[in-house]
DNA sequence: TTGTAGGCGTTATCAA
DNA sequence: TTGATAACGCCTACAA
């Protein structure tokens, strides 16, 4: 039960009786080396059970280590979900291994993540940025190098490439298809905290479609919801006013749940309703689910490959890349306002 | 746009006039050190930007670096996803960061990653074995006291704790469920490769399930599939069957979203559903799917924690955990079967 | 083809 | 209270 010391480059050199140095030409293809002593380095190597100490090669190489590091709101949310395994999928042949954390949109807890990852010496750093971060402190590091790239999100105070759906063209196309189907009054369920980038930019959205249709803006028409729960509670809310919407838009995918939950619970089926952001089995409700569809995928994809062109030496001005969205037509944004009012 | 040296502990101790060591206590709080030098040190750290290089401090110290490594087989599925959230939330008020990655359920792709991981020295390593993968190459590491942990699947090859849900138990719970209603006929459709762990305890909870009614166990109706599409193929062509089931028996969370789709998509109400693991909406579909729910948050904090207990010494014997699964009833579980046969 | 000396950034040890 | 020296595991530079 002996805790013992993992074996090192030394070890498997004095099994064979050669040099450290030797052992570590023949395991990195560095430099010549007798068919013989390469032998004999492998066997020893598989014997010892050695593995290189790769933070220790990292120290004596110098530059970033093989490692890239992420931080999202949550790790349990499918959207950033996909983002991951895209960005993993992409970076996969470069040898890059990924350090990831959740900073649950805590500008503290974001600070805490990547300034590990940092001390780490991390080759490239993601980041979601949470409501309320300050990324200046960045700054410094990008001068050296570093490559940042902001997801979903911009950052602040730091010029880095970030990003982001079409947020703002995304959710006015997705109110606009509820106004052609004849929607005067249409509630508008976003995310919280008000201030995140998100919220605003599809809030905005919302206001531009109404205002190009020439419709009025009620305030009481708006609301918002942390969770699903949330969500539910307002949907609720909504439609118990005097004059309620005939139509509902969710700000993201979490709302989206909530909303169709709270209506198939209340057996609503007269309101029209489209989400921002896909869900699973969108297609298996009735009516199905119209939605405003983000691509987490391309998102990551592009995320990462911008971070890993910067990494190659890319020294151009920092973008704003945008992934546009696509509204998929379901049903639920095609129910028709119960009564066209008169103008 | 030099690309400058990230400042070392020396570079801190130049500016302050004092030796590297000076500054290594007052940042480690190591030592003793006068009032007027921690002020200094601490100034010019902030003034330098010096931000300690783990790796560097790892080497010396030796022993398990400060990161854990976690492999699953698809980041972006929801529940690994939970796993995942529910693990960085037990460990990381010890400092742990996580190192993850997918094996895309490919042994070689596992392997590559506990090896990546090992050689960054993680303090815990924490598993979803792939199908046809083999562990006993980690029973130095573990004699050497790394703890493994196995989730989801038990290890092959090397007796080291695992975490399981009560997948035998919990399908025949969910399919005597069906048989309480009068189905007869039930149709089982499982995960891809047949030979996964998770798919054959299902699978054999199926069996138990139809064994204990007296109900004959009818081949035909077993089918597999490996994603979405697969599930909504495979239930399409059971109920195809000149002799159809009345009721389906979904082997995991992706499986069931393929069959809700393909019931909604051919408009069939009349075939009873109980699917193993939860998926978003369920209560919103028409009627609600039953489910047998897995607590993924609960499977990986206990992972976490038994990993850590490990880490903190436990020398018990390996432990395999298994966490109950729960039937809930919402209502596509419950529909009656369409003609009772006579017996 | 192989080995030696030295250093990467940090901390342990011992001395001052 | 502080510092010099050595060492962690590995690689670079140079020499043999």
């Amino acid at each position: 039960m002996a805790a013992n010391r993992r074996p090192t480059l030394a070890d498997v050199a004095r099994e064979v009786g050669v040099s450290a140095k030797t052992v570590s030409r023949v395991l990195n293809e560095d430099g010549p080396a007798s068919a013989e002593t390469r032998e004999q380095v492998l066997a020893a190597v598989a014997k010892l059970g050695f593995q290189p100490n790769l933070m220790a090669r990292n120290i004596r190489v110098g530059g970033p280590d093989t490692t890239i590091g992420l931080v999202v709101p949550d790790l349990g949310n499918p959207f950033f979900g996909a983002v991951a395994r895209s960005i993993e999928d992409t970076v996969r042949d470069r040898g890059l291994t990924l350090l990831m954390g959740s900073s649950a949109d805590d500008p503290d807890r974001e600070r805490a993540l990547t300034d590990k990852f940092l001390s780490r010496r991390v080759s490239i750093l993601l980041v979601v940025p949470s409501v309320g971060a300050d990324h200046s402190h960045l700054k410094t590091h990008r001068a050296t190098g570093l490559p940042v790239v902001f997801i979903d999100r911009p950052g602040v105070g730091l010029a880095a490439d970030s990003v982001v759906s079409s947020n703002r063209t995304g959710a006015h196309d997705g109110v606009a298809h509820l106004i052609a189907h004849g929607h005067r009054r249409i509630g508008f369920v976003g995310d919280l905290p008000v201030k995140l980038y998100t919220r605003r930019e599809r809030f905005a959205g919302y206001r531009d479609a109404l205002e190009r249709a020439g419709l009025p803006y009620d305030r009481s028409l708006v609301t918002n919801a942390h969770d699903q729960q949330g969500a539910s509670a307002a949907t609720s809310r909504l439609l118990g006013l005097a004059d309620p919407p005939t139509a509902l838009f969710a700000g993201n995918n979490i709302v989206a749940l909530g909303i169709v939950a709270e209506l198939a619970r209340s057996r609503r089926k007269d309101v029209a309703v489209v989400s921002f952001d896909d869900v699973p089995l969108a297609e298996a409700l009735e009516p199905a689910l119209t939605v405003v569809a983000q691509a987490p995928e391309e998102i990551g994809r592009t995320a990462a490959t911008t971070a890993l062109s910067r990494l190659d030496g890319d020294r151009s001005r920092a973008r704003t890349i945008t992934v546009p969205t696509r509204l998929i037509v379901r049903g639920s944004g095609e129910r028709p306002a119960p009564e066209l009012q008169r103008a």
